[in-house]
DNA sequence: TTCCTTATTGCAAGAAGTTACAACAATATA
DNA sequence: TATATTGTTGTAACTTCTTGCAATAAGGAA
């Protein structure tokens, strides 16, 4: 029933694990719905596994956004929240009323293929939000 | 003699004050030729102005930043270094060797023209660091 | 000057995130 | 099976960052 188990034959298949911890933060990942603080995700998945510890919850995050079975993405304060993998896309965020819009990706897919061309990086982390005041606001 | 003098009256303008901790903390950034930590600055900004504390090297911070008397960049784990504004201008920083290069700007700033004309916001955070792998490192 | 208002700071406590290391668990190999 | 190897976690201590609040300092008005 858990879609987390998904995702196990993905780590099997690069010598990694599928552990109850891991099973737990995927699981609270995937019916969230939305992006999560690595705080909220250890508030809970604690309450599947209440031995599960802080540290776990973030080098977990970070491992599962390292192989690619969530995103990674970096809020306004300048941390990260975290959500499973659907398709590559960014965030405009009012900086005044926390309004986010949902960016259309070839606007950025266009500017990263050019910064690769003229510099030479493979661009890894695609999934930036940047922020604004919205026409709201204004 | 010192180059945070010539702030002063940009504060003023505004209503604000220019303060022994506000002078130490933009003398620290205009001397040290690159960005800085919030601890970094908290520490060479010390030397000069003992009695400063770690609050108010983060709340002095986002105010310059605010203020656009300093420029702050995301970093790689997501946390901020600031640094004297010079020109708008992006990094992109090497997820392996941590090489930085910089962007031209002309390549960035169409995108943003885009976002905006796309989206209505107006985008206020010029400043970003864009993550890959360089040449080198592939 | 004296009083009032507001900007600004320091203190103390707490929240969020990181690191080093020992212990454990799963898999592979003999 | 026994042994070695490697992946993974928990514990404890620590660093980094934030918040609430009282105290202070600067500037304006009377």
């Amino acid at each position: 029933m858990s879609c987390s188990e998904a995702y196990a034959p993905q780590l099997r298949a690069r010598g990694y694990r599928m552990t109850p911890q891991r099973h737990a933060i995927l699981h609270t990942l995937c019916h969230s719905g939305k992006h999560l603080t690595p705080i909220e995700v250890y508030a809970r998945a604690r309450k599947q596994l209440t031995s599960l510890t802080e540290p776990t919850v973030y080098r977990t995050l970070e491992f599962l956004a390292e192989n690619g079975l969530i995103h990674s993405a970096q809020i306004g304060n300048g941390r990260f929240v975290y959500e499973v993998t659907r398709h590559a896309h960014h965030h405009l965020v009012c900086r005044h009323c926390g309004k986010e819009l949902e960016v259309d990706h070839q606007i950025v897919e266009k500017m990263y293929q050019k910064l690769e061309s003229f510099s030479g990086y493979k661009i890894t982390d695609r999934h930036i939000n940047f922020f604004g005041i919205c026409s709201n606001c204004q």
